[in-house]
DNA sequence: TATTATTTTTAGACTCACCTAAAAATTGAT
DNA sequence: ATCAATTTTTAGGTGAGTCTAAAAATAATA
């Protein structure tokens, strides 16, 4: 059994492992945690010694096998959650983050299995994000950023990649969801910001807003 | 915003204070708490310098208004969850303490107002336990407990005292449950032991469970 | 009431997870 | 390749919550 904080370590480890192929940095680590590096070497040094982690002094940690799929677990359940809130009790997609990161660490097989059941196995999170089965598998989505469509293409909504209240709130404000059909009308070279049509209406749009956007193209 | 600790400790004095009138001892909360005497005056201490509880050395412990109200917030969070766990999850109602105990302490307004909606406002936890509402206010149920029963008196079983393991799968064996109609049909005057009619069957029960059985008479 | 038994508190120590400040290792630039 | 800048680790300290052992207060009994 893990402690909430070192949970909270092997999830943070598990995101930025894509980032950081050859080993998470100390920084990189006390960054996303909010703590200091020297309070990560710390920890690291626990997971280490319990074998949660691959660990050699200056060059990043890894997580080991059992430490993945530990992560993995914390990350199911997180996004359990969030289905949850959202399609049982009515949350909106940029109130849940908090709250599962409460629920998310909860220690029961069976109230997982069972919430999982109740909400009919999805397959996403009501971010886009793919919910790994009890295997720890991920059926993973073939997506793409907005960014990287061109004039004239086009693609459906399937998911966000920064999760902030203030981007959620910013695609609420402007109609966007997941499911929806985004047309890219015009795209400027100079910034790389485009024109999208969503719902019949043209939207302009930043580079930044594009590539925190997934696709699935059509 | 109080710990994980404090909330239990809290809510042990809340549950402690109906036998114990003129303050919960150290020792009884040491049993309750599983724990040694002198942590529980460490954390009494604590709970004292933040107005929770009113406490002076040797006399033992009250909950002051603030305290009362926390551990009344933990206790209808833990109730709503085990209707959840049950209602909506299928959990059997001797195995929902022990995650209702994790679940109590997630901190979210929104989330313990939602639950209770999506529930629709349940009176009893699967328990026959009455849930606080949102103000703190218990609907107390007029109950006794079967062993005040005399020969050839009957009522409905609407509740439960001792909510261990044991004694709930002894009454899942013997087929009680709550709403069911239950009639003394003998009572051995020397054990206090009684012969009762459940769904049309004879069962003799003894003392100790007919002290634990809550009866709504008719 | 005096003495024993019990309960409660204090004193000192431990672990976990964090901190600051300083030292050591690595990386980057000239 | 050397020196400076950056990153990472070490050393030592803090608070929450626990522990054991011993001291102090209260309760029980002869």
């Amino acid at each position: 059994m893990f402690s909430l904080s070192e949970e909270n370590y092997l999830k943070a480890i598990f995101h930025l492992e894509t980032a950081y192929k050859n080993g998470v940095s100390t920084n990189a680590l006390a960054e996303e945690m909010q703590t200091k590096a020297s309070s990560v070497t710390d920890m690291i040094k626990r997971l280490s010694d319990k074998d949660l982690v691959n660990y050699k002094k200056y060059q990043g940690v890894k997580l080991s096998k059992v430490g993945r799929s530990a992560a993995i677990e914390v990350i199911r359940k997180h996004r359990l959650w969030e289905v949850f809130l959202v399609e049982k009790l009515g949350f909106s997609w940029d109130e849940v983050h908090e709250v599962a990161e409460q629920l998310e660490h909860i220690k029961s097989e069976k109230l997982t299995k069972e919430l999982d059941k109740f909400l009919e196995y999805p397959k996403r999170d009501p971010h886009g994000d793919p919910i790994p089965d009890s295997d720890g598998n991920f059926s993973v989505p073939n997506r793409v950023l907005l960014s990287v469509l061109k004039k004239d293409e086009a693609g459906i909504c399937v998911g966000v990649k920064d999760s902030s209240v203030e981007f959620l709130q910013y695609l609420d404000k402007n109609k966007i969801s997941l499911g929806k059909k985004i047309e890219v009308v015009e795209k400027e070279e100079f910034d790389q910001s485009m024109v999208i049509v969503v719902d019949g209406n043209e939207l302009r749009i930043s580079n930044q807003i594009a590539t925190n956007l997934f696709i699935k193209t059509i």
